[in-house]
DNA sequence: CAGGCCCCCC
DNA sequence: TTTAGAGGGGGCCTGA
């Protein structure tokens, strides 16, 4: 024979695809965070990353990848006697199936499968044949001592959770691990010991060791049964138990070896060329991040020869043109980032006699059309666009149709970047905008470096294109009812924003450091106990690693809590597992201790000075418009939506949270229970709505109706449990959760849950109606038409499907409230102004909103402020709203 | 710089 | 196969 040089060092991966996925959809279904595409999708994105790593990382020379053919899992099914024992595949990967061997096909990688085996088999055939062609093959499978089957030469790839987990399988180790010396003995091991989901009989009560230590002795299954007088009683009965199927049990885990196959070894080459439409497909499916494994590969949808067309032109031609149409799309970039901050450079798109043409200049050259009411305004983020020209003196003025947010409202989760818009609306890659008159001359060693090209250039693709998406996406706002929505709302929200961020809020920086370093001495004290007790000089104890280590290894507090995902020293060390472990060692307390220090210093405290802006000596947060899926808004950079209220150290840090005037005061007004009052309005409840309308305590009002009582029986416990199932109602509850949160026993929770549905029927029609509703249109909406898309309302996963319901009861409600006190922020804002207030709306908190006021003012603002909040709209049951004053937002709340 | 983890808010 | 189990957010730290 000799070696055969020819095919030296060629390496053949041979990918075992239905373990693969098999694997990846326990994973994804016991995910927490099933990514919102649903499990179908995360498989898909999975399986192809897997793969495409797996070619960077190992670089095969030949690669293959084997499905089991659709309709059965073939080995059991040639013995009828065993039939059907096998765990059934679930639907969602027999669908997600074609997908995969699209993908496979665009990837240009084999796909094998023969009908009437399962994949296993085939690997089998194609590694023997292989590796006697010379390659060296590697299974890929993650199931256990899999290519020692077939043969020693045949090395079993083990691929792990991340990269570097993968694991290949030494078949010594193995042998020795059994204390056998062959490789075919592994199979006899196999036999007796079964496997554990039942796949496979073998022998009952006989594990590893026992097999390998009587394989060791006896070489095979059938001279154990030649020699069974010589075991003990126990394992003679087991083996005799076993007689019947050991025959069976021995077919189950062979794995075939000669399956005939018509695809040859060197068709498998790796050669890396990916067929054009494996872009379209990652495109299809959102694989953004799977772009830089296939390199250049254009998709075929992007050649449509489609180019943005426009013109570059002067300033002055372009404000002449902007007043003739009556819009224009505007990108404002500053000097430096922030509000406050000169303008750099402005760019203008507008159109003229047909043709979208563009410039770029300073403030100046287009300060008359930015300030003419006359020309709409297209653009992007808008809000800190106006915030900007704000600071440097011009007021946009004229309607603002933000490409972003109008994009929000046609679908709140997808991407609004402007690139993929551009995509998807216009059929033009952005990038390729450039115009042709950019191609540079050839740089000479003499040239001067070029300064770079945004200094004067701009953005005019991104003008263009925003213009030119202005008509696309209000088309499709008006076919979805969704203007006026833009027009009431967002749009007059966003000069209010615009105005609050601007105005910042004052923080009383004296106090904050001083507070400051009280906490940290505090904490550092802390922390000394901690390492002093853990007798760990050097113990971080901010990392969940370390302390996992000392709470489970070093310390072993609780024996029964194991690494998570058995991924080693991954241990649980959440506040919650924290708490419960509290009376084991007086170091859990503290460590708590520790990291509540910690958070409030490096998340609150440490930060906030660094964001007071030098220019106006205020805090100005960034609330974004577009962000949440249920139209609520979010703040940033820094957050002043989750600064702390709930503990004592928490409230000093409100006490910080000024007026900006010596004298001034903080008012703030709460809505009082709107989300409950809007789930009452939209089931129309009548014992809700009397309750609200009564003005009784509501919860009190639940607790009496579920219990049974009056409600002047109710105790504060009763109270609490109907609390918290009135919220959990809101959240879309499972037994469980509410099991759980009341620490209740499920059956007791279980009956919460249908006496709750007993007493209030209307809410158990309402919810079985929005979810038809779901599932019927695929979104769900708000009181004021704002939508969320549902795309796994209907899916097959139960997990995925459960999550999809929980949103569509959600997002109505949750989405209705945001509405609300979006309508009252507006009116709020115009009857300051006209009624000439100094006071200044200066936050947002979901439902509450915080004024910087001056003393004098406080009655008449308390007023607007609460006229307004309660009359955004007449619902069934009235709005109600708490208003307060004081010297910070803690005494204000 | 993304993902994991944690914890703050409504 | 050991993380399902109320919604919506943001920030810090770690480690590749």
């Amino acid at each position: 024979m000799g070696f055969n040089f020819a095919y030296m060092n060629k390496r053949l991966f041979l990918i075992d695809g239905h373990a693969l996925i098999f694997k990846m959809y326990y994973a994804f279904l016991r995910h927490p965070m099933i990514n919102s595409k649903g499990a179908d999708m995360s498989i898909l994105f999975g399986f192809t990353k897997y793969i495409l790593e797996l070619i960077e990382r190992e670089k095969p020379t030949h690669l293959a990848i084997a499905f089991d053919p659709p309709g059965g899992t073939f080995r059991h099914e040639m013995y009828p006697e065993y039939k059907g024992t096998r765990q059934e595949t679930p639907q969602l990967i027999i669908d997600s199936l074609e997908p995969l061997c699209n993908l496979c096909k665009a990837m240009c990688i084999p796909v094998l499968m023969v009908k009437g085996f399962e994949a296993d088999d085939v690997i089998g055939s194609m590694a023997k044949r292989a590796e006697k062609e010379g390659f060296d093959v590697f299974m890929v499978t993650p199931d256990k001592d899999y290519g020692q089957l077939i043969s020693e030469h045949i090395t079993q790839y083990k691929p792990g959770k991340s990269g570097s987990d993968n694991e290949l399988i030494d078949v010594r180790k193995v042998c020795e691990k059994y204390g056998i010396s062959r490789p075919e003995q592994v199979i006899e091991i196999l036999t007796i010991c079964g496997d554990s989901s039942d796949n496979v009989p073998g022998v009952k009560g006989v594990g590893e060791v026992g097999a390998g230590k009587l394989i060791a002795k006896y070489d095979n299954v059938e001279n154990i049964y030649r020699h069974i007088d010589e075991l003990t009683p126990k394992q003679r009965e087991a083996f005799a138990n076993a007689r019947e199927h050991i025959g069976l049990s021995h077919d189950l885990v062979t794995i075939k070896t000669d399956i005939v196959l018509d695809v040859k070894s060197e068709d498998m080459a790796v050669n890396l060329s990916y067929d054009p439409e494996v872009a379209d497909l990652f495109e299809l499916y959102e694989f953004g991040s799977l772009r830089r494994f296939i390199g250049n590969v254009k998709p075929t949808a992007a050649k449509v020869e489609k180019k943005l067309c426009f013109t570059e032109s002067d300033p002055a031609t372009v404000c002449k043109a902007a007043r003739t149409s009556g819009r224009c799309s505007i990108i404002t970039e500053g000097e430096q980032t922030g509000s406050f901050t000169p303008v750099k450079l402005i760019t203008v798109a507008t159109e003229y006699g047909g043709t979208c043409m563009v410039s770029s200049g300073r403030l100046d050259d287009f300060r008359d059309i930015i300030t003419d009411p006359a020309i709409a305004k297209y653009g992007y983020d808008l809000k800190q666009q106006c915030n900007i020209l704000s600071f440097n003196g011009s007021e946009i003025a004229g309607r603002l149709f933000d490409i972003e947010l109008m994009h929000y409202l046609i679908n709140p989760e997808k991407s609004h970047k402007i690139d993929i818009l551009t995509r998807t609306y216009l059929g033009v890659n952005i990038e390729e905008c450039v115009q042709p008159s950019e191609a540079e001359a050839p740089l000479s060693l003499f040239d001067e470096i070029p300064e770079d090209d945004n200094e004067t250039k701009g953005h005019p693709a991104e003008a263009a294109a925003t213009l030119q998406l202005g008509a696309k996406v209000l088309e499709e706002m008006e076919s979805l009812s969704l203007c006026g929505l833009y027009e009431t709302m967002e749009e007059p929200l966003m000069r209010v924003l615009s105005g609050m961020e601007l105005e910042g809020v004052k923080i009383d920086l004296q106090q904050l450091r001083r507070y400051a370093s009280s906490l940290a001495t505090e904490m550092n004290e802390t922390q000394e106990r901690i390492r002093t007790m853990a007798d760990e000089p050097n113990l971080n104890i901010l990392s969940p690693k370390q302390v996992g280590i000392l709470l489970f290894e070093k310390l072993n507090l609780d024996p029964k809590i194991k690494p998570k995902s058995g991924v080693r020293y991954n241990y649980p060390t959440d506040e919650e597992t924290l708490n419960g472990l509290a009376d084991r060692h007086p170091i859990i307390n503290e460590i708590l201790e520790y990291r509540g220090l910690r958070k409030l210093l490096s998340t609150y405290i440490e930060p906030l000075p660094t964001f007071i802006s030098p220019v106006t000596g205020r805090i100005h947060t960034t609330f974004n418009q577009a962000l949440t899926a249920t139209g609520r808004l979010s703040s940033s950079k820094p957050n002043l939506q989750n600064i702390p209220i709930r503990t004592e150290r928490g409230k000093e840090i409100r006490k910080a949270f000024v007026s900006s005037r010596p004298d001034g005061v903080m008012v703030s007004a709460d809505y009082s229970q709107i989300e409950l009052r809007i789930m009452a309005h939209l089931s129309c409840d009548q014992h809700l709505i009397s309750a609200f309308r009564e003005g009784q305590d509501v919860h009190a009002s639940t607790a009496a109706k579920i219990f049974g009582i009056s409600i002047d029986e109710v105790t504060p416990e009763q109270r609490r449990i109907a609390k918290t199932a009135n919220f959990g109602i809101m959240y879309g509850i499972s037994t469980f959760g509410l099991a759980q949160r009341l620490g209740i026993s499920r059956g007791e929770a279980k009956k919460i849950i249908e006496d709750y549905f007993a007493n209030f029927p209307a809410i158990s029609s309402y919810i079985d109606d929005t979810l038809a509703a779901a599932r019927e249109n695929g979104y769900v909406e708000t009181v004021f038409g704002r939508r969320r898309y549902l795309p796994d309302i209907n899916s097959k996963n139960g997990t995925v499907r459960s999550l999809a319901e929980r949103n569509a009861v959600n997002a109505p409600i949750q989405g209705t409230a945001a509405d609300i006190i979006k309508i009252a922020m507006i009116n709020v804002d115009r009857r300051l102004a006209a009624e000439g207030l100094q006071s200044r709306m200066v936050l947002q908190i979901h439902d509450e909103l915080l004024f910087d006021a001056i003393p004098s003012e406080v009655e008449h603002l308390k007023k607007i402020v609460t006229e307004e909040m309660e009359n955004v709209m007449k619902l069934s049951v009235p709005l109600t709203v708490e208003c307060n004053h004081g010297n910070n937002w803690l005494e204000a709340h």
